[in-house]
DNA sequence: CAGTGCGGGTACG
DNA sequence: CGTACCCGCACTG
């Protein structure tokens, strides 16, 4: 490994908690972390990430995803498993083309209210998509506090539109409040509440703007902000490959449903080392296609909406859910959660990741600090990113700061973020073996604000 | 009111 | 024993 970890250094291509080869239930734990990842938003996939235990997000165990706590006894990590997102059940779409993909309510309170709540554009009802991912359940993601570090582990890869991100959803609502009734700026649409916005409002979305934000079925997808290999960190771990269940399906390499499904429908076989997410490949997504794109050969067909026929996945979602017409959820973006795919899913597959049970903790001893000084990672941090990561810098993932600041007058969500796209490009070729693609680059979905 | 985290407790494999 | 999940509670913003 050693040579392994050299390299990485030298490359910088994967995240700095896929670099060392441990399981959020070790009893030890990863210490001589240099560097740590920067925060990541929308994880997905078998990844780990080290963040200095200075970062904010990840000190409130953040995620893009709706992630509700979940007790697993063990007081010192923390899990949490993944809510899934807020869809109309008619699947309809909204004026802009988008469809509508709600963040749960976290308290289950809040949720069946919301459940209750009607679509804003076809009045019908809304309904939660919950996450499969994870070998049927929920993905979970786990966190835990050593040293100065938060380690986090996530299980499962979401079978399911990204709903709206936490901060999304919060300059929503403060706008909302503020702004009864307003203008044409308005915030993404897509996620709107129904109440909160009536239809008119969707109507009246400029879909450039949406675009960025969620794309019609899409969206949710891009990798963005991933981590280089999700899928591999088994590898990476030396963890086997489950052995799932199913046969084994190549694709399970694939990265996210965005790219992939592509292939997915149409051609299965895709090698585990397929490109999609290899940096040479993706490279250049302009920013033109900035909007999404995840550029790609996706394209068009295979998302549209309407237009594919997800007829086959459709009927075996539907079981899930009613969703009748089109729901792109289902069909080819999400063919993981169904049935069928369930043999390539890649959920299926990394199946057995799933737990972490190597070793016993001692039940909840609390740690006297819970936090420590977290100071961040030795290597001090030039403001910016920089403390954490060599990885980051180089790689992939794109760090990024989700900050949204409402302009009220305008009515407007404007996202700051930053992310580097650096990296993406060029990472070379691991000589590991492993495929370190990063996911893909595009962060463009955010660039443009 | 909602988000979060904790912890008791149950069910299942 | 591990995991998923339900429920209530307390705290916080």
């Amino acid at each position: 490994m050693s040579r392994a970890e050299e390299r990485e250094e030298a490359d910088c291509v994967c995240s700095v908690g896929m670099k060392f080869t441990w399981d959020i239930n070790d009893p030890k734990l990863p210490q001589d972390t240099k560097q740590c990842d920067s925060f990541q938003e929308w994880t997905d996939g078998y990844v780990r990430f080290i963040y200095s235990g200075d970062d904010k997000n990840a000190q409130r165990h953040l995620s893009g995803w709706a992630m509700r706590n979940t007790n697993n006894h063990n007081c010192q990590i923390l899990k949490k498993s993944c809510l899934g997102v807020v869809v109309c059940s008619r699947g309809c779409t909204l004026p802009d083309g988008s469809r509508l993909q709600l963040r749960p309510a976290i308290c289950d309170k809040a949720r069946q209210k919301q459940q209750k709540k009607l679509c804003p554009s076809c009045n019908a009802p809304l309904e939660l998509l919950p996450c499969r991912g994870h070998s049927g359940y929920p993905v979970t993601n786990f966190w835990r506090i050593d040293g100065k570090a938060i380690f986090f582990q996530a299980k499962g890869v979401h079978d399911h539109p990204r709903p709206e991100s936490k901060s999304e959803t919060e300059a929503r609502r403060s706008t909302v409040k503020r702004r009864v009734s307003s203008p044409p700026f308005t915030p993404k649409r897509r996620l709107l509440e129904p109440q909160a916005l009536g239809p008119a409002l969707l109507s009246c979305v400029d879909p450039s703007e949406r675009i960025s934000f969620i794309e019609p079925n899409f969206t949710q997808h891009y990798p963005s902000f991933q981590s280089p290999e999700p899928y591999y960190n088994h590898n990476a771990l030396g963890e086997a490959p489950p052995t799932l269940q199913k046969p084994a399906n190549p694709r399970l390499y694939m990265g996210r449903p965005s790219y992939e499904f592509q292939g997915y429908l149409t051609s299965p076989s895709y090698p585990m080392t397929s490109d999609f997410c290899d940096p040479r490949v993706t490279p250049v997504l302009g920013p033109s296609s900035s909007s999404n794109s995840s550029s790609v050969p996706i394209s068009s067909s295979s998302f549209e909406p309407q237009s594919k026929t997800a007829s086959g996945w459709k009927e075996l979602l539907k079981t899930s859910a009613p969703y009748g017409d089109n729901h792109h959820y289902y069909s080819t973006e999400y063919p993981c959660r169904y049935p069928n795919n369930a043999p390539g899913s890649p959920a299926a597959l990394q199946t057995i990741i799933t737990t972490t049970t190597k070793v016993s903790y001692q039940p909840c001893p609390k740690p006297p600090a819970a936090l420590p000084s977290y100071q961040s990672c030795p290597a001090p941090k030039p403001p910016g990113l920089p403390g954490c990561s060599s990885l980051l810098d180089d790689s992939p993932s794109s760090s990024y700061s989700t900050e949204v600041k409402v302009t009220e007058e305008s009515g407007g969500v404007i996202k700051s973020l930053s992310f580097q796209p650096e990296a993406l490009q060029t990472k070379t070729e691991r000589t590991d073996g492993y495929d370190y693609r990063y996911t893909y680059p595009n962060t463009y979905r955010y660039d443009d604000y």
